[in-house]
RNA sequence: CGGGGCGUAGCGCAGUCUGGCUAGCGCGCACGGUUCGGGUCCGUGAGGUCGGAGGUUCGAAUCCUCUCGCCCCGACCA
């Protein structure tokens, strides 16, 4: 167990890895780039899983699964979507003892591999819509990586949809998007913006690009999840087509959608401390821990535990899952005992010992405050739900607030550059520029577009660059 | 792939420039005592082929060559 972390101020990507260490919930493999994700930063993933999968049932998505390895010449039948991925894919050429034929990828992504077999099983209005989704790991050979961030194996779902209209798969691509936010924000307690990504952003292949947009404690954005309108680019390429009502042939519109392991990164750099993790409760498999305190080893063993177990079973029934664990640990001293939970980021700490036999109460400290209250026994249940509830609210509000105090207006370039060099944060801008202007000011300012926010889609204003009409824009430097 | 840096105990490092006792230190770990409500204090101890290969030398963690790997900054990206 790490003893100390580095603190966030000094050194921000070393505190960032202590406190995955401190937390254990991952660490690198002997693999270039890739990590292994420990049990603590599964069951976090298990948790996301279960709330996307929740919404899937309301959405009507249906989980599948396709191959990990694609023929390459798939990639090459949408032009865009092998330039853009080209650099990043890991190719198998030799199985068997024999160098093949035709060299195999390893999935960056699915679509080409999706959309073959959308062909094969598409012929009919009657068909439409396909909904899949598929939990899987992809890879992609990334220069640079940092644990949950980007690493060259990750794992993520991503969605593949096919409908008959263009208007259809538009609201499906933002539907999801939808489903995201109320996932990030919700479960996971991230304020984010969602938006249109600018052209030089979009997903190589997509008529049009959205995203989830988060700031990191450092003021720093990370794209938490995202989905495209894929138009009838994929559908084209791979021959997906289906007859209408009225006998005609026409190519299906399709989408695309996907959230990461990244987003178990998203939770630490938002809402850590320099203590270590501190994770929303929703997401939290242990949401509490009960504490007996005593030096007394009979006393512990006779009186204090069976007590504590006895309120566990209580709140466990009280919360619905095994959410209270009980620590008994009595060889270790009570400070230790309390940092092992601080920096594994359990909400909420119940102690018990002697005082609170006594006078019939525990103490509940919340880890994200670290505010401690007394609470009469017959009222633990009640409290802690509430208490965890507030810590859910609690993160969130932090989160944006600080979200809010780190965003600026520009009106002009060079505003935008001071800004970004003096203070970081995201810088909301009016951008009508291409391709190439987002290049040159990624060149010149180290910051990218975001999104164009969706809530504001309808501002227009003067573009920084070329002066004419352009869309409120979120400028940033980003993971 | 470009620029910088680093591989010495589980982790963090000193020692390398200027080759030389038996390769050190802190934390962690084990054991004993003492403490015990936010990281007690003291003692004892285990743990290393100094990233790998080759070379120079009486002698290499230290110098030379090659090689593998990692980290940071950039470009690329969920």
């Amino acid at each position: 167990m790490a003893r100390n972390i580095t603190p966030r101020s000094e050194n921000y990507s070393q505190w960032y890895l202590d406190v995955i260490k401190a937390a254990e919930l991952a660490d690198y493999a002997p693999v270039r780039g890739c990590m292994v994700i420990r049990p603590t930063g599964y069951a976090i993933w298990e948790q996301i899983q279960h709330y996307m999968d929740e919404a899937y049932k309301k959405t009507g998505h249906v989980n599948a699964y396709f191959p990990l390895l694609i023929p390459y010449s798939f990639f090459n039948k949408e032009a865009e979507h092998v330039e853009g991925f080209a650099p990043e894919v890991a190719t198998v050429t030799h199985a068997g003892g024999e160098e093949l034929e035709e060299p195999y990828a390893i999935r960056p992504t699915s679509e080409t591999i999706i959309g073959y077999m959308y062909s094969k099983w598409v012929h009919s209005w009657r068909d439409l819509p396909v909904l899949i989704n598929q939990w899987c790991n992809v890879m992609r050979w990334e220069k640079r990586s940092r644990l949950f961030l980007r690493t060259s194996e990750f794992l993520w779902q991503e969605g593949h949809t096919a409908h008959a209209t263009a208007k259809e798969a538009q609201e499906e691509t933002l539907r999801m998007l939808e489903v995201y936010r109320q996932v990030i924000e919700d479960d996971l307690a991230l304020p984010i913006i969602c938006g249109e990504k600018t052209e030089g952003e979009r997903f190589p292949g997509a008529v049009n690009t959205y995203t989830c947009e988060a700031m990191m404690s450092d003021t720093k954005a990370l794209q938490a999840g995202t989905s495209h309108f894929l138009g009838q680019n994929f559908a084209k390429a791979f021959e997906i087509q289906f007859q209408n009502r009225e006998g005609g042939v026409e190519f299906c519109w399709t989408t695309s959608w996907g959230t990461s392991t990244r987003l178990i990164g998203a939770v630490i750099m938002t809402h850590s401390d320099d203590d270590g993790l501190i994770l929303p409760p929703r997401i939290a498999t242990t949401k509490a821990v009960i504490m007996p305190i005593s030096t007394d080893e009979n006393y512990a063993d006779d009186v204090l535990l069976p007590r504590a177990k006895e309120l566990a079973a209580q709140l466990n029934e009280a919360l619905g899952g095994l959410h209270v664990t009980v620590d008994t640990r009595f060889d270790l001293r009570a400070g230790d005992r309390f940092f092992t939970h601080i920096q594994k980021g359990v909400p909420l700490r119940i102690e018990l010992g002697e005082k609170e036999m006594k006078s019939g109460t525990v103490r509940i400290v919340r880890r994200d405050t670290g505010e401690a209250v007394s609470v009469a026994m017959d009222a633990v249940c009640p409290t802690v739900k509430e208490l965890l509830n507030n810590i859910q609210d609690n993160l969130y509000n932090r989160a944006k607030k600080f979200r809010l105090e780190h965003t600026y207006k520009a009106e002009t370039y060079d505003e935008m550059k001071a800004i970004l060099e003096e203070k970081g944060g995201f810088v909301e801008v009016y951008f009508g520029g291409t391709p190439d202007d987002e290049r040159r000011i990624k060149e010149e300012t180290g910051a990218s577009p975001r999104c164009m926010p969706l809530a504001e889609a309808d501002k227009r204003g003067k573009c920084i660059i070329t002066g004419k009409e352009g869309r409120l824009t979120i400028f940033a430097k980003a993971y």
